[in-house]
Order: C-alpha cells, then sequence, then structure tokens
DNA sequence: TAGACATTTGACCATCTGGTCAAACTCACG
DNA sequence: CGTGAGTTTGACCAGATGGTCAAATGTCTA
C-alpha cells in the first residue's frame, strides 16, 4: 500500500475505494493494456481528471489494485496449520481456493492476465513475498511427506496443481460454461478435486 | 481458413506466414489489444502500410491466428483412441498437452489471453468447434467408466483437469519459473501427473 | 523486353488515449 | 457566514495507433 489509511478524508476513502473497485472490474476484463483510464471512470462515476486526482496515473491505480488485493489472495495460504491434519489441511486449502474462484472471479482473473503477459509489474512481487511465503509452504508439505501422513510428491508441482485446478474456473470462465451447459460451471467440481486429491494423497502403508 | 491456400503466390505464401509467426508473438505476449500493428510489423521485417496489404485490419490477423491455429491445438484431443487402452489413452492425451505447453508456449497464451478475456473473438469456435469435440470425448470417457477400466469420475471437470494442469506450465511460465528456481520449470511435472492420473482414475475392482 | 500485374513505401489522416491545468465549486469549521 | 482547504470539471494537448492512398518499384510471362 502506498498512502497510509490514516489521514485520508471522508471523501477519499470513498472515491479511493469506488476507483480500485471499479478498476477491479475493468483490468480483469481487459487486462492492463485493454483497459482505458475513461472506462475506470466511467465505471466509478467519475470525471478523467477527478479520477488522476485520486491516482497519479493509470499505472498507480493498477499497482495499488495488485498489492492491495495479493494479500488477500495469499491469505489462504498463510492460514495453512503445520499441526492440523495433513490431508484435510490441503483439502481445505484447495476448497478455499475453489470458493475463492467462484466468489472473486475478478480478483483472480487480474493476476492471470498479468501474469499470462508476464508479470511486468510483478515480478519483483513473485520473487520475494510470494516465494517467500511458497517456500515455507513447501517445508510444511516436505515435513508431512517425511513424517509419512502424505504420499510423496513433488511439493512444488503440488501446489501448482492447486492453484490451477481451481483457478481455472474463475480465468476461464467462458471456456468452462460453454462446456458444462447445461450443467451450471462449477457443479460437482468440489467433488472432483476432493476424489483426486484423496487418491492422490492419502499415505499407502 | 478464409482464403484457400491455392491461387496465392510464392511471395504471398512467405509473407503470409512470416507476418503470421510475427503476430504470435506478438499478440501471445500483449494480448490482442496490448498489440500493436507496428509491432507486428517490426516483427515480420516489413512496413506497416505493406503488412496491410496482406491481411485488411489487425483483426483479422487475429482471428486468422486463431483458426490457423486452434486446429492444432485441439488434435491431440482428436486422436483420442476409444479402442484404446483408456487410462493409457489418457495418459498419453495428458502427456502431448504437457509437451505442447513447452514446445508451444505462444499457442498457449494466445489461448489463454483471449479466455481470460471473455473470449470476444472466439466465442463461436467455443460453442460450435470446441463443444462438439468435447462431447464426443466425454462420450468415450464414459463409456469407459461405465465398462470398469477406469474409476468413475466427472468426465468433463478431468478433461478441464487436464488441461489447466499442462496449461498451467506455459500461461504462467514467469510465475513457475520463479518457483521452481534453481530446478527447471517443468522439472518432475510429468512425473507428478502420470501418478496423479493413475492413482485417480485406475479403476477399484 | 514490354507491358500487366504484384509488391512496397513515404506521407498522411482521424481517432483514441493518458495526462494537464486553471477555474469553479463544495465543505468543514472558527 | 467567511475563509481556506479539499474536490470537481470543461477544455485542452501531445503522442500513439489503426488504417489509407497514390506513386514507385519489382516480378513474371507473352
Amino acid at each position: 500500500m502506498t498512502t497510509s489509511e490514516t489521514s485520508l478524508t471522508r471523501i477519499q476513502k470513498r472515491n479511493r475505494a469506488t476507483i480500485l473497485n471499479a478498476a477491479l472490474d475493468v483490468f480483469s476484463q481487459n487486462g492492463f493494456r485493454g483497459a482505458t483510464v475513461d472506462q475506470i471512470a466511467k465505471a466509478s462515476g467519475l470525471s478523467k481528471p477527478n479520477l488522476l486526482y485520486y491516482f497519479p496515473s493509470k499505472e498507480a491505480i493498477f499497482t495499488a489494485l495488485l498489492s492491495q488485493l495479493l494479500d488477500s489472495w495469499l491469505a489462504p495460504l498463510r492460514d495453512l496449520n503445520p499441526d492440523g491434519e495433513p490431508l484435510e489441511e490441503i483439502l481445505k486449502y484447495a476448497h478455499r481456493k475453489l470458493e475463492m474462484s467462484r466468489e472473486m472471479p475478478r480478483e483472480s482473473r487480474l493476476f492471470a492476465n498479468e501474469l499470462v503477459q508476464g508479470a511486468p509489474r510483478m515480478a519483483d512481487q513473485l520473487s520475494t513475498d510470494l516465494r517467500g511465503l511458497v517456500d515455507s509452504t513447501i517445508v510444511i508439505f516436505e515435513t508431512w511427506m517425511a513424517e509419512g501422513k502424505l504420499a510423496p510428491v513433488h511439493p512444488r508441482h503440488l501446489l501448482f496443481s492447486i492453484w490451477s485446478l481451481t483457478q481455472h474456473y474463475a480465468d476461464f470462465d467462458v471456456q468452462v460454461r460453454t462446456l458444462m451447459e447445461p450443467e451450471g460451471p462449477m457443479d460437482g467440481a468440489w467433488e472432483f478435486l476432493e476424489n483426486l486429491y484423496r487418491k492422490m494423497l492419502t499415505p499407502t502403508p
């Protein structure tokens, strides 16, 4: 976050929030380059100069969004409990990620857009914040496997698999929707994933 | 394809191919909106007006690319053999998709870009070509499961899982690369996937 | 090799887009 | 209610971008 939440007027708080919400709509649907300041202004009900009174540039809006959202995006991973029952912890994590695809598809697509294009505005956060969090998660996975509480698999690919299998439903929503009809796009998705991870990760004594 | 391959001069063939290849570079890295005609022109070594002599518009280049590539992109799915050994057929398919992520990452990202943004230029092909192909694949899966040769799982989600688990390595390459270092991004990926699908799909008698 | 046709290009245009600025308006508060 | 700070806006600008066009150049074949 760039500006400290305190020392903002009532109107500033309201408008900054409105703008970021509108920007999430627009950026997640069009990517950074595809979005225009006018679109964001219209979506937030402000004039363009007014919008630029709250954020110095389009890029500033975008990076403010990214860093604001990355935290909440990674929260479920931080909540992984090293002392919990391994398989259940992983299932809980996967389940939460799947729910996030259902309830925060804009956030998912925002990151997807950015990553597909090589993360030109996020490379830093990837190699510091994310990398650190992932590394400590991997340690947990490896401990669980070493203790025989989880079938041994490549821990990093395990993490990738959870991300890809869950975010797929948000990022490729059009495709999923088209191919699932007349079923709802996520009908049966959780049953599928739970079964998958139980079979893959239940240790064989 | 819009223009029939025949009745094109030598130069037309060469230049159209050059342009499409350059366009694949540029579009897959920047998305439709993020790519400029100048970039594509420079990347193909042609002047902008010359480029527009071969394709009437930026959009025409893009859609030509899409329809040209969709076929080869879906080829592995068409090659699924209903009379083969079910689990091996699926593993073969997943393996081929994973190889495509390694060797055709530009194509993968081109489609990813388009899909994340709601497939505004591909919705038709999704609901006709793709939907048809997928529906017939589902029938094969269901037959295999009914015959007890494959553990019963939701067949559409099974297909999604193969797509997401394999294309993830191309689409989110930056992230995967960052998090796999110092290992190569796809080291161990196939072992992981093979184990996953064997455990999930081997029927339990 | 001349003429017909294909290819290439420099100059140009209209529109879009991110961003600026001075002036006008609103609001909180002494 | 007056004043200074905070907020909003219409008008504007420079550069980028998709696309056009007439003229120049190259290629092929009768």
